[in-house]
RNA sequence: CGGGGCGUAGCGCAGCCUGGUAGCGCACCUGUUUUGGGAACAGGGGGUCGAGUGUUCGAAUCACUCCGCCCCGACCA
């Protein structure tokens, strides 16, 4: 994408609106802009980078669960049978058809992918059974905040597991469990399992993934050495291991101010390894057994011929809120420092000297390269101040600049800048190839 | 919902206290010169001053009402 084609609207100054740091850049760099509070237009740079983590998300769990999609209005009936209609209370959208029949804006899909499951399995045969879906909602917060951190409207990928028994629902649990520890790591995060309460969710365990970030909005206790922990190659069907792996894991101390106490942490953990920060909450687990499959008659047919509900679990991850969340973990003075797997673009190019003829050909040549090896690659082609070109490629994150000027060219170079280390490579004009192998390693 | 703050050009702000018909920086358009870290000069365009009502000869400015947005608390992916 050529920079004097593309959408976007980046800001040299920070705008009011916005106090904490994701908010600023997100929207500094033209990647959202405000709607309403709580609601934001993606713009193209910013709904790439959502569909990056979309996609990291999604073939991650297609390892363990198939994709659907369910619609964001649903109809009143089901939330009435599982008795939350009222329960959920204001932040649940309400409003009525034209026939004057209620509907919600869906908070979540906890009653509509019980009411398919009933319909349509009846068996414990077909047990088991995961299904995931992408999806936006709404939950009409008392009050958002944070850009997309706290949004009203947000993106969130949420699964439901049904099986025969409590004992295959933990194993569920716990594929989970693994994969999120996947999903995060692959986006650059470091996500802490923290023990957790269930809210109107509800079910009797349940595990936050939460992120150290200074920003976050709960108080997070923790012993320190469960961040070096590394995550085993495990295969998603060995059971027993991926069990050791969660024990291990939930067993260092690890709470969020409400399940936190003070007289276990000090016995828990030695005080060189305490450490009391802020979190941000990016996924969450559930088991729940039958609170859905009772009320909404979820039933199977067991071994021995009889109806016993199902058992269920649920298991959110804020897609949206991952954006913001990896601006807080990966950024600088200057602008965002995107990992790979989410960036926009793997690759700018800046032409420093858009009217050099010299210039101009080797960005071509090497903007054509690249296309040509399927890298994403934003080309600042704009005849613009050098300075403009270079602040505006740092503030937007582009893991890889590539900088085009006629100081290099006479000298015969171009250079390759690493934007979270800020090194600096010199690549001779005549091997656009290298880049390539520096890129990957 | 309680407490605090804000609303004036696309963005950041001044003007309001003490009423006299709107200004600055950036951005934008034209031209010239520039060009390795948000350039210089010259010229230009853009505003129902959040909305309504009232006070007044006259309201961005004073009063009342409403709306929106942000921050702190309770809720959550």
């Amino acid at each position: 994408m050529r920079r004097s084609k593309i959408f976007l609207p980046t800001l040299k100054e920070n705008p009011s609106e916005a106090s904490i740091t994701s908010h600023r850049l997100m929207l500094r760099a033209g990647m959202i802009r405000q709607s309403s509070s709580g609601i934001y237009t993606w713009l193209p740079l910013g709904y790439k980078v959502l569909k990056n983590i979309e996609n990291i998300i999604r073939n991650e769990q297609n390892l363990i669960s198939q994709e659907l999609l369910m619609p964001t209005i649903q109809d009143s009936e089901i939330w009435k049978k599982s008795g939350r209609f009222e329960d959920y209370g204001k932040e649940m959208l309400k409003f009525k058809d034209r026939h004057e029949h209620e509907l919600i804006y869906g908070p979540t899909n906890e009653e509509l992918i019980t009411d398919i499951f009933s319909k349509n399995v009846m068996s414990y045969k077909s047990l088991p059974l995961c299904l995931y879906h992408i999806q936006w909602k709404f939950r009409d917060e008392i009050r958002p905040r944070f850009g997309v951190m706290r949004g009203r409207e947000f993106l969130m990928k949420d699964a439901y597991s049904f099986d025969k028994n409590k004992e295959d629902s933990i194993k569920c649990y716990n594929r989970m469990f693994l994969s999120y520890l996947r999903i995060f790591n692959k986006m650059q995060l470091k996500a802490i399992p923290v023990a957790a309460d269930t809210g109107p969710i509800g079910g009797d365990l349940s595990h936050e993934f939460i992120i150290l970030a200074e920003t976050g909005e709960s108080d997070v206790f923790i012993d320190k050495n469960i961040l070096n922990e590394v995550i085993p190659d495990i295969k998603y069907d060995d059971s027993d291991k991926i069990a050791k792996l969660v024990n291990k894991l939930t067993a260092f101390y690890a709470a969020a101010d409400d399940k936190h106490n003070e007289d276990k942490y000090l016995n828990a953990v030695k005080k060189d390894d305490m450490l009391q920060t802020r979190g941000i909450e990016v996924g969450h687990l559930f088991y729940f057994g039958d609170k859905y499959s009772k009320p909404l008659d979820a039933n199977i047919t067991n071994i021995e011929g009889n109806n016993s509900p199902v058992e269920m679990g649920s298991y959110g991850i804020g897609v949206s809120r991952l954006v913001g969340a990896i601006i807080d973990a990966h950024h600088d003075e200057k602008g965002i420092c995107w990992p790979e797997s989410v960036a926009p673009y793997i690759v700018g190019i800046i032409n420093l000297r858009a009217n050099d003829i010299l210039c101009s050909e080797l960005s071509d040549k090497i903007y054509n390269y690249l296309i040509n090896n399927n890298i994403e690659v934003l080309y600042d082609d704009r005849d613009e101040g050098a300075g403009i070109k270079l602040a505006e490629m740092d503030l937007i994150g582009i893991p890889w600049q590539i900088r085009v000027g006629p100081r290099g060219i006479k000298n015969g170079y171009f250079e390759l800048l690493n934007r979270e280390s800020g090194n600096i490579i010199e690549i001779s004009v005549n091997e656009t190839d290298s880049i390539i192998k520096n890129i990957i390693g």
